[in-house]
DNA sequence: TTGAAAGCGCTAACAT
DNA sequence: ATGTTAGCGCTTTCAA
């Protein structure tokens, strides 16, 4: 692969010529620079990135740590991001935790090592163990949290509003007549989780509701949690009426769970659920669902930290970004007026 | 942050023997070993990989080029790909081009310039455009295709029999007593696309059943595409008793165009697709579908490229790894024997 | 076993 | 406007 130096050669200029025609921070007079650049082209001479990282001492790349690509709910923040490093000239390297700590640790070490100049940081669930992110820190790396924050550490942040967004969503539910409602939480070692488990627990307030301790059950925000705890749920003596489910995935278990037990929804249950995943129009029935501007999320977080790298945005105060979510009401909560006798709303049919 | 150089001082030896303690090569007495270790530990030392990559001439990097990460297909495609790398001590980063030649000849430039170890390329539409990449091929960079193979180029591959698919899958659709199946192609620009248009034509062929031009249509592998192209079909007098979609976005198209018409699937049109997404159970109705081993094409692609790049599959001979498709069976194409009258199988209702 | 030093390809400061 | 050179942080000879 051709150098610098090569073009140089064949252009019989010195190396620092061929570097200012490169940059065009410095004149260079239009005969040489004709010249350069024909030699470029014939060798097909690609500057090495590598080498200016290392004398510039940045790499115009960020990374991103997610839990997982596959989980549909991250694709669209992760392209977010991606479009907005692509715009300012910057790489972004994904990196998948499946929300361990362990693999966030050793991840975190990788993305030291290769020298991103910042990172986007989905956390894991930690319970208070997050020296690696401190130590991250601490070296001078700048730091932003898409959609979970990370509670007793400064950091920038970019998510949404959690207590709000279920807040809202449940109580559409008691509007709908509903009393026993049940909801299914993702790890409480998330802030998120609790978050949207506080909204749950003020809509039930706001209506005059006491909160049933066997209606609340704790997930982990994966498909399989939802299923099983759904089956759990549905199953039980005390059957709810409807369920909010904490996140997209364990929706999709709940929707199993319903279908092989047979329910019908909204008819037996009514259902909301935070997340509106991409391909939701094809799901049956349509899921009534707190909507997160994904892909704002990404890109907002992507151009924050953007300015923290060239300290556009100086100083030592935190930047929390708080976005919008947005209830769609459709069809698995149920027609207004559907659920209104004693029955349909205190006790599954014998 | 600190540098080789600061641990050789303050551990007191030569920057050679940290690089030693570091890589392992050369053996370094237990004391100095440890004494280098503790300071490390104390500096949160992490070895500056940009140096490492410049000296070395490798990156251990690659680069990976899709379509779009929102697109639901290639999600798992991109994590089999990343758990390979990471397996060998890989970096992957991903780019996504739209499908637009322009954005794919300027992400190869970037990634050439980020000297990139090698290169797993899902190809966008080209019709022969293709200098970018020979140029890449020409620079030294080892390229393995994915998904779709590029014609008249002999380079290594994974994807999947695309012929065989959707021959399986149309001759499912004949053998439910359908003559009148339309097809959403995707380009034809892309191989792909014309493969699983042999197939179907093959799979007619072999009912004894000739091609309609009308019944033939060109989309993109989009949503937008399916649902316009279906829209037609399903609106035109010579509506088909069955339709086979080339891809699972423009299928999410077509069932929206089914449900605004709406006419009920299977009843009054059976359908199959190629593509089993991800999140499918949760649609309805169940589709028929050909599936692909996804994340085993990620996979195995970086597994390829990997052993290219380390030279242990030397010589100039191309591989190409054909996996094999699934057809998976459910509600959407109806239940034997649904479909025997004349007029169902011949004519729209009036 | 350990240390010294050259050099990877580039940028930028300095000299001409 | 152009050329020369030091040095970014590391690995890897080569010498001691």
């Amino acid at each position: 692969m051709a150098t610098i130096k090569e073009v140089a050669r064949r252009a019989g200029v010195s190396l620092g010529t061929v570097s200012n025609v490169l940059s065009g921070n410095v004149p260079v007079s239009r005969e040489l620079r004709e010249r350069v650049a024909a030699v470029i082209r014939d060798l097909d001479y690609h500057p090495n990135h590598v080498a200016r990282s290392l004398k510039a001492k940045n790499t115009k790349t960020l990374g991103m740590v997610i839990s997982d690509i596959t989980n549909p709910f991250f694709p669209l923040m992760v392209r977010g991001a991606e479009d907005a490093a692509s715009a300012h000239g910057y790489f972004l390297i994904t990196f998948n935790t499946d929300d361990r700590v362990e693999r966030e640790r050793q991840v975190l070490s990788l993305l030291r090592s290769r020298r991103v100049d910042g990172l986007l940081l989905v956390v894991a669930p930690n319970n208070g163990d997050v020296e690696h992110i401190r130590n991250t820190v601490e070296a001078g790396i700048p730091i932003v949290c898409l959609d979970r924050i990370q509670p007793g550490m400064a950091l920038d942040s970019v998510s949404v509003d959690n207590v709000k967004g279920s807040r809202m969503c449940v109580q559409h539910l008691t509007m709908r007549g509903h009393r026993h409602i049940a909801i299914i939480t993702g790890s409480l070692a998330l802030q998120t989780a609790k978050d949207r488990l506080r909204g749950y627990k003020l809509a039930l307030r706001d209506a005059g509701i006491k909160v049933e301790a066997d209606l609340v059950c704790e997930g982990d925000f994966r498909e399989q949690s939802g299923y099983k705890l759904g089956k759990n749920l549905l199953l039980s003596p005390n059957r709810p009426t409807a369920l909010f489910v904490s996140n997209g995935m364990m929706t999709l278990g709940v929707l199993r769970a319903i279908e092989e037990i047979g329910l019908r929804c909204p008819d037996d249950l009514a259902l909301a659920t935070f997340d509106d995943l991409p391909v939701s129009e094809a799901f049956r029935p349509h899921l009534t669902s707190v909507a997160q501007p994904t892909y704002e999320i990404g890109h907002a977080g992507a151009n924050l930290l953007i300015e923290r790298i060239q300290a556009k945005r100086p100083g030592r105060k935190r930047i929390s970004i708080v976005l919008e979510p947005d209830l769609r009401i459709r069809e698995s909560s149920g027609r207004p007026g559907q659920y209104h006798t004693a029955e349909q709303l205190t006790s599954p049919p014998a």
